[in-house]
RNA sequence: GCGGCUGUAGUUCAGUUGGUUAGAGCACUGGAUUGUGAUUCCAGUUGUCGUGGGUUCGAGUCCCAUCAGCCGCCCCA
């Protein structure tokens, strides 16, 4: 049987449909904010991805799509945006000036991992970006409108974690605190962790390993190692977060798995989907736009897994078919030809109407009416052509009325 | 990339130490009721047993490969 490449998958139906509701959340209250969607293209040139995620991480190493196009040019099908966005941020010179970006995307991401629950091959994404800003004010103002977004959907069981990674000149005197710390208990810790503190000390912290974990009691903390500013920034957004009624918790051992984070560093924990889980990550990311080539400037942002957040709202809704508006059924060829008239009328104001054209009998279409969710049947047959009406019948409560031809969108509203 | 588990009807599953024609519920189709569904009653169809090969007189069952999915890592969020 004809089959989908491994790892990606059709959206259809229910699914469809949660997705829908997520992105039209997401754009209404982003524009509530300001900020604009971007548009990049999947395929982006090897370097971009290359130069931006860093060499430690598995992303670059072995999970992106990528090949040679005809022109034998290595490009990639982006396993995330941020690095995008920055690249189109520069080709663009928007950051020639101090004026502040805000922008979200929502987009497919593609990278060849392993499948499981809830993890494809080819993912969806939904993240915002503020350029420009260096300020905690900003980071704040993006946080809430996150949280508006999130809460829009109806997830509650949400809690904001943070913390600060500092700054690449504050981290160097964390590392070799830490180092120490690990070299003093280093038989505690697992293989994993000791391939980790050579290659991205800062990985330790959230490994998963309870026995890591105890070992880690009373570790350096990243916090202590701040600058000043670093510092002041920190605190200052905790007052800020405080100030806005934003519920927020430290977690020492937050760290970010891509290179080029700065300073803030965030992830939302859900607990709607069983046992509390990581819903999304973000953070401060000063350093990558220089280091792509562009303007020195700082820069703030996250990305949430599309595909995760449906199956939480799944979850949420249940097996409940989505509503589907009136279906109009002709009795007969003469009211047949009728129904799509009358259909294109009520359309062109603003009427939601699905018309029966399979030619079934009565019987037929009403089951197949109660069985696709419909809530509503027009029934029209000679008799209510010659009164020019429809028999409307209510398919919950298994009443029916008279409904005149012209007050059919008015009444389907209510 | 590493380790493990699972694959039988649209779906959820049963199928004995290898034995003849592979079953059940739900769903679906038709009828009771030619213009009234969802409830009720009656009847009926479910099929490449994931795919390919092997062992055997004989394979849904055993072996190998492969594909797909699931779980745990790695990684990410």
């Amino acid at each position: 049987m004809a089959q989908s490449v491994k790892g990606m998958r059709d959206l259809f139906g229910p699914v469809m449909g949660d997705f829908q509701h997520i992105e039209d959340t997401a754009r209404r209250v982003f524009a509530q904010h300001g900020y604009g969607e971007i548009r990049t293209p999947i395929l982006e040139y090897t370097e971009v991805f290359k130069r931006s995620v860093g060499d430690s991480s598995d992303i670059v190493n072995k999970e992106m799509y990528e090949f040679k196009d005809r022109g034998d040019r290595s490009v990639v099908m982006r396993p995330e945006n941020t690095a995008a966005v920055v690249r189109a941020m520069i080709e663009h010179k928007l950051l020639q000036t101090s004026d502040p970006q805000l922008l979200y995307y929502i987009g497919p991401m593609f990278r060849y991992e392993r499948m499981q629950a809830g993890r494809y091959r080819q993912f969806w994404q939904i993240g915002a970006e503020v350029f420009g800003s260096a300020t905690p004010e900003c980071e704040a103002e993006n946080l809430v409108m996150l949280f508006d977004f999130l809460q829009g959907l109806g997830l509650k069981q949400l809690k904001l974690t943070l913390n600060s990674v500092g700054t690449p000149e504050s981290r160097p005197a964390f590392y070799a605190a830490f180092r120490a710390f690990f070299d003093a208990r280093e038989a505690q810790f697992c293989g994993d962790c000791h391939r980790r503190v050579a290659e991205n000390p800062m990985r330790v912290l959230d490994c998963k390993n309870e026995g890591c974990q105890t070992a880690l009691q009373g570790h350096p903390l990243i916090t202590d190692f701040l600058d000043d500013a670093s510092r002041a920034h920190h605190e200052r957004l905790k007052v800020l977060l405080t100030n806005l009624g934003l519920p927020f918790e430290e977690n020492p051992r937050l760290v970010r798995g891509l290179d080029y984070y700065t300073r803030t560093a965030f992830e939302v924990l859900s607990s709607d989907l069983g046992a509390q889980s990581a819903l999304l990550g973000g953070g401060r990311y000063d350093g990558l736009v220089k280091h792509l080539g562009g303007p020195d400037t700082p820069a703030f942002g996250w990305a949430i897994g599309l595909d995760r957040l449906a199956m939480i709202l799944a979850a949420v809704r249940g097996e409940q078919s989505v509503p589907r508006p009136a279906l109009l059924i002709p009795m007969g060829e003469k009211a047949a030809a009728e129904a799509l008239r009358l259909a294109r009328g009520w359309w062109a104001q603003g009427a939601a109407v699905q018309v029966e054209t399979r030619g079934a009998n009565l019987k037929k279409a009403l089951q197949t009416a109660n069985r696709q969710g419909f809530t509503r049947a027009l029934i029209l047959g000679d008799g209510e052509l010659e009164q020019g009406v429809v028999a409307a019948k209510d398919l919950a409560a298994g009443t029916q009325e008279s409904w005149a031809f012209a007050e059919v969108p008015a009444r389907l509203k209510d």
